[in-house]
DNA sequence: ATATTAATTAGCCATTTGGCTAATCATGAA
DNA sequence: TTCATGATTAGCCAAATGGCTAATTAATAT
């Protein structure tokens, strides 16, 4: 039961829920999109983002200097924890909101993205 | 989404999961089981349902000096999430552990049981 | 009425958690 | 090779968490 607790944890934070409920509409994001939309630094971010992959919820593929996370589709029993959520969050405003800010953040070329570290944790414009 | 937040945060402690997963078996259970088959504190155990309660994932009622709590059945979307969790922890040497101790505390009118706030902590000899 | 007792609440403490900045690692560009 | 940059790690701090004991509340039993 530590597994299935270890997964309920990786979730059950605030900033850590509203990554998996946005990557249960985009199939995949770079790290610097999901810095981009929770508004907080990268370091901030990542290590969110770690302790997701730890525990088997996120997998993730580098790919030259970025870093692409997607739900962990291979663990199949995982697959109706995600359904539920999905079910819980949809149209809440919260999702809403970052999928809304997801839309202009995706406009945008990673390569602009992520300037968070260098404005001090402060929001880059997009 | 803070209401589905609060279910997971109210399931994603190692206590908190063994009283849920021991509930998924047992229809009700009395705080002072509960207490006793999580071998802490009776004000610990108190806690942790209290926590469980405001989050809609238990109910409870009074009977006499003692209060039983059960699963939340009548919020039928938490159905789907009680039945994953059922299939995560079911057979785990932690909840085998916890439901083999179940029994011998069943075995025990309340009465008898619940000594721990007297005996500092530790656990009744049942 | 008084004592007993299950449960809860209050108050304390140690640990964990989540945020930040700064430093480091790793990869592509000049 | 050297520089720029996205991601991660390290180190720090404030807030939240989970444990305990002691005090309080609510109900039964004497």
């Amino acid at each position: 039961m530590d597994k299935t607790l270890a997964v309920l944890k990786a979730i059950s934070d605030k900033n850590r829920l509203r990554i998996l409920s946005v990557l249960l509409v985009h199939e995949e994001l770079c790290a610097c999109q999901i810095t981009e939309f929770l508004k907080v630094a990268g370091a901030t971010a990542s290590r969110h983002l770690s302790q997701m992959v730890n525990a088997g919820v996120l997998e993730n593929r580098k790919q030259g200097r970025w870093v692409y996370f997607r739900l962990n589709r291979d663990e199949s029993s995982l697959a109706p924890l995600f359904k539920w959520i999905n079910r819980k969050v949809e149209n809440t405003t919260q999702v809403t909101q970052d999928l809304k800010a997801l839309e202009k953040i995706l406009c945008v070329p990673c390569e602009n993205l992520s300037r968070k570290q260098r404005n001090g944790g402060h929001c880059a414009k997009v």
